[in-house]
DNA sequence: ACGTTTTCTTGAAACGCTTCAAATCGTGGA
DNA sequence: TCCACGATTTGAAGCGTTTCAAGAAAACGT
């Protein structure tokens, strides 16, 4: 019952024989501490379980010894936020730091990160979902706030990491082209951002490097439904037999088109996505798509602001390449039963 | 350039012509403070964008004002996390808490807990991903550490909020009960898991009160694969004309495997799933299924844990009720061109 | 006008840790 | 043996808030 008192630096100081100070120069690593006081000290520490805490450790240092991550505002499923976080969360911890979680709640995108830095705030931001002119860049470079972006952002003085959607889209394109296709068609996103735009640069790049006559390009929402019913229009001109997707959502709902219109993706006409969603791999056929590696990213991110923190310098923005992951979509053999690849697992939270 | 020192409760004071402690008063809210006082001091607040530093209020008060939660150390994805995090942060932030995110590295699963509350913790914790006889419940009980779990736990002291699984399930037998289907069969997870066995009591319960005669049961773990090569055992003796699967994942693998022995899921035979994950709209024919009100839960338990914190009782233990999501799998109009619910997107993240 | 209350304010300690100038130790050279 | 000097260790201040006993001011009753 007695909920034992955390055990403070003065504890240990009184357990080793020693001062607060040297406790602390020894946990520091201090130079010019005797072996035998530090190992005393390690042992009293080790006994009581010591850790400094960590407000205690923030007040003077002026640190937190955290970093922050806003979670974005609308309710989009957001299939690859969990590995993300993760390798966030882990790579954090490496340096010693935690991550603190917060949330945009009205449409401005910059206020929850002025109300977290007012209140006591966070040694450094990873921001993501980074958009042209993003608001949020220009206000923590403004105050110099250390962050790093995932996405690219249009200034050599910010850290950012981005997948490469155009390799990537490349990559599917020339896949789809050994397969033996010619007339491949690309449903993108509108006009805008910085992803969908990137994604499109690289099927007009690598279509035009492959000799191929200009192709059909239309542009959706990020929706299910809006792919669906892009399919009549697609297929009416220019009759592709490949059509890239820029995402796997939209590549789903031109696998439904297709068939509404009496054609069997993966067999009549090939399909490719991006983001390689759970979802890609629990259809048949199985989508052909390129996956992030979120993994990578996060961490790449997180040792970008350690990086800022500690004062080192190092290159301030990489690319990241996606890893296209072939299915039956591009292959044919839809009705194949032997999935090639391990199929991820969906948990209850 | 200059940083602009974060203004302290000194600056305020100063500004408004009182004492530190007045001005902590008069932002606690604390009684005897002459009416122009208080203006006096909102006002100096105000101008200079005051707020309180979260390090420095924890030392005294000997709380962390955070919240803190356990990322699962598995990579398998989760689609529903993005939602949870975000009511779960958003709740919080109601109640002017924030939310640590932390990360399980091995397999012992205490231990990440042990090692926060080391440095200094959080004020309480949200569990998810509760096992029968979980250590960090016994471990977190022990210590008088207030934490909330999103799955059930057999302790009438602990606080927690799960969905109602088996209520959900017999929702979904009523629904194809209601379709006309007679013979039922349910896909479920091995034995040994609080929410596979609750959906699966769900199954029996509902089919024995509707007065049908036994189903069959296969159990597979979760995965598409499992769910697609159940399919021929399950054709086999019963022929049931309707399948009720203890996930989506597994759902949408008997989907695969339905089409694999040349029936069409929908039409042929129904098909339900659990847990409306955002695959189960991005396939043709859509798979009816049960969403989880994950803001509902996420909310629910930090309101547990918030009462917690200020001393108020409250009811410890909440079932939230998934709702049943009726689409084409069950409804036969397999190839219907229009969607009835709009899809969600999918986003970069 | 004066002693009492009652209402407002405030000084200063305490939270746990870091820091740094100053004190203490120990050792080699004279 | 004594002193200087580098190697160790430590006392005490300070980080920004809260808290609470105690002081100051306003209000009251006579």
């Amino acid at each position: 019952m007695s909920t034992h008192r955390r055990p403070t630096i003065r504890d240990v100081a009184e357990l080793a024989g020693v001062s607060m100070a040297t406790v602390s120069n020894v946990v520091h690593g201090h130079a010019h501490v005797r072996e035998g006081t530090r190992q005393r000290v390690f042992d009293a520490i080790e006994k009581l379980g010591y850790r400094a805490s960590r407000a205690a450790k923030s007040l003077p240092a002026g640190r937190t010894f955290m970093l922050a991550y806003c979670l974005p505002g609308d309710t989009a499923p957001n299939s690859a936020l969990d590995v993300f976080l993760h390798q966030v969360v882990s790579t954090a911890s490496d340096a010693d730091l935690e991550l603190l979680l917060f949330a945009q709640k009205r449409a401005d995108r910059v206020q929850p990160y002025a109300e977290l830095l007012r209140g006591g705030g966070a040694d450094g931001f990873v921001l993501s979902e980074i958009e042209y002119e993003d608001k949020r860049v220009a206000y923590l470079k403004e105050r110099n706030i250390p962050f790093a972006c995932f996405g690219r952002v249009d200034d050599p003085a910010v850290h950012w990491v981005d997948v490469d959607g155009a390799s990537g889209i490349r990559a599917a394109v020339e896949h789809v082209y050994l397969q033996g296709h010619q007339r491949l068609a690309f449903v993108g996103w509108p006009n805008g951002s910085p992803t969908g735009d990137d994604r499109l640069l690289g099927f007009t790049e690598e279509t035009e490097s492959l000799g191929l006559e200009p192709q059909s390009v239309v542009r959706v929402i990020n929706d299910f439904d809006a792919g669906r019913k892009a399919v009549p229009n697609l297929m009416d001109g220019s009759d592709p037999t490949a059509i890239v997707c820029v995402s796997d959502t939209v590549a789903l709902g031109v696998m439904a088109g297709l068939r509404d219109i009496g054609a069997a993706p993966g067999a009549d006409v090939a399909v490719t996505g991006f983001d390689d969603i759970p979802a890609a791999s629990l259809t048949a056929p199985g989508l052909t798509s390129l996956r992030q590696p979120m993994d990578q990213v996060g961490a790449l991110l997180v040792q970008r602001l350690v990086a800022q923190l500690i004062g080192q310098s190092a290159p301030n923005s990489i690319l990241v390449q996606p890893d296209l992951i072939v299915r039956e979509s591009t292959t044919g053999n839809g009705a194949a039963s032997a999935e090639p690849e391990p199929h991820t697992r969906e948990r209850n939270l």
